[in-house]
DNA sequence: TTGTATGCGTTATCAC
DNA sequence: GTGATAACGCATACAA
């Protein structure tokens, strides 16, 4: 069995104390070249890892962190983050973590700096935030980044060389899935990219979507074709169903957000039945339409565990060293109204 | 913020001594009424965590953990469970982990004993495995039960109120979502449900899928149809040919487990075109037919996330206490060739 | 029945 | 430059 070495053991091998051992660990200096050289080969020798556990004893610091992200009581969408900090926060219930979550209007850049400004004044250790204005975004980030608060962003990516961890998904793909699941349940035919909301300049997640969308038509024998289009979603109504009219060609909707179940509602409403319909999360409404057939596949971008994991990687990084990739592109799940139960329920099961 | 007590301070609060504390919290008796009654109510009041760092700092131990599964030189089935061993290794190398890998012949009861026995040798303080033979298996669960071996299974389930985790997937939903696909890209016809291998009795996963496929069909409008047929994987293409010859009417194949390839190799081989192939897992050989679009779906089991859970659950519960579901069911994945590769990229990017 | 002393591995302080 | 030593929070052996 492999010994475990401490740094007593490694004083006493190199023949000095343990002051000096932890003098050439850390690098601290005052230390003289023989004991350098000696305990430098020792530590490799023995391929020497410090217990972090001991170490992280005497940091008897309560870290906080910030989260930064869109008002959940306006937008669904974020509904699911709150699930995920409230699991992340009773995982680490026995370690000393403090997770402060402010909400910012995802459509209001004001609200968004307004907050920023907050989480600046708790001079937070950490700060995980959804970078949905990216001009502000960035100068928040070096703003905390140049107070030393470490930032991790999940959601949507934006370039800073600044930040820690990036938690998503590759939203070409996701646009070319959604493109193969219609050209696997069609076969031809034409289908209609939808953007819903204000504002889809702001939406790069929408562009990315529609791209891989168009790339997967380029570059596979695809026999479909595709038609872009924006709505907002006060006049969606109207203005879908007049475009249906001037389009009669088109046999599917891809929703690029978790409005889809808008769609779902008119499909249902105006009887059209032959439309098939995909788009993304897994909000109750959307599930409905799942389960009722209107909606034929739901992209799953899993809000949930990109907190969860942001917000690991964080606490991870803190509490145990823990080494964290610039980026965690997380998986794309294709959903259906069967194995949608597998990705909702709940896995604690304690009995 | 939160103040963090620590047993010195409650202690202090109850006028008493840290010992005092440390026999109540750990039910040691010999402590008076007063003290008792004294130290639990402030225990409560101020809802005391145990800094669990400090706890197992003392507990020098090395846990040892025997894996026991099917060996993955014989069955690429398993091959990702070596990743999945491998990933957690790293993730705890600063931990005094010791992970014992033990590998039997899926198809060999001998083996599997002769294995288990090595298991009961080594003495380990946990045990996760694959329970391929029911019986045999409950016997060696019971063995090391009894030993205070705490003991894990993953992959398929058997009833066993000694087990203390189980980590798989719903193969009743599993073969319910594959019968959901065919409908959508189907609409109609005969699908054959295929096992294909030596020994499908001892197969149980077969007997759920086939039974979750099954109950689609009768429990939604569908106008699908099945015909369940096991195959050999010897004799596979003289029988299956013949048997597609036999019935005209199927318009799709189910494989029932990972070798979805051998059926793929034919369709291709034998031009079978309007064949649509749905299967199990991510080998090699699967991929490159899914990519080619011989294979329209496959369901991906995630052994390497299965065995992975597995450890962690063990791990956490050794180093940290940590409470651990008796169950957890895996969302079953659904793979076409564009989210594939979401699913099979390395996560760790570091730059 | 209770309190005190010691040690776990690491780090920080301080005297030499 | 160096080596003792105390401290982190908890568990426990032992003294009272």
């Amino acid at each position: 069995m492999r010994k475990k070495y401490t740094i007593k053991d490694i004083a006493e091998l190199a023949g000095v104390s343990k002051g000096t051992v932890d003098r050439v660990i850390h690098k601290r200096g005052k230390v003289s070249e023989k004991a350098f050289v000696d305990v430098t080969r020792i530590l490799e020798e023995i391929d020497y890892k410090p217990n972090l556990i001991a170490r992280n004893l005497k940091n008897n610091k309560v870290y906080s962190i910030c989260v930064l992200i869109p008002d959940y009581h306006l937008d669904d969408y974020w509904l699911s983050c709150k699930e995920g900090i409230q699991s992340v926060k009773q995982e680490f219930s026995a370690f000393d973590i403090e997770i402060n979550t402010l909400l910012y209007h995802s459509k209001d850049v004001n609200s968004f700096l307004q907050k920023s400004n907050e989480v600046l004044n708790l001079k937070p250790d950490a700060v995980l935030m959804v970078p949905s204005f990216q001009k502000e975004s960035e100068t928040i980030i070096n703003l905390l980044a140049s107070q030393d608060i470490v930032v991790s962003i999940f959601n949507n990516n934006i370039p800073n060389n600044k930040i820690f961890n990036f938690v998503g998904q590759d939203l070409i793909k996701s646009g070319r899935i959604a493109a193969k699941l219609f050209d696997l349940i069609l076969g031809n035919g034409k289908v209609a990219i939808l953007y819903i909301g204000a504002n889809f300049k702001n939406a790069t997640y929408f562009h990315e979507k529609d791209q891989g969308f168009k790339e997967y038509i380029q570059q596979t024998e695809t026999a479909l074709s595709s038609v872009t289009k924006t709505f907002s979603s006060e006049n969606l109504e109207i203005e879908l169903i007049d475009f249906l009219n001037q389009h009669p060609d088109i046999k599917g909707i891809f929703v690029t957000n978790s409005k889809t179940y808008m769609v779902a509602e008119l499909i249902k409403k105006h009887k059209l039945k032959d439309l098939k319909l995909i788009g993304y999360d897994l909000l109750e409404e959307n599930i409905t339409y799942l389960k009722n057939n209107t909606i034929q596949f739901l992209i799953h971008q899993n809000a949930k565990h990109q907190i969860h994991l942001g917000l690991t990687n964080l606490i991870e990084h803190f509490m145990f060293g823990k080494k964290t990739p610039k980026r965690n592109l997380l998986p794309i799940n294709i959903i259906n109204s069967e194995n949608l139960s597998s990705y909702t329920q709940k896995e604690t099961i304690y009995e």
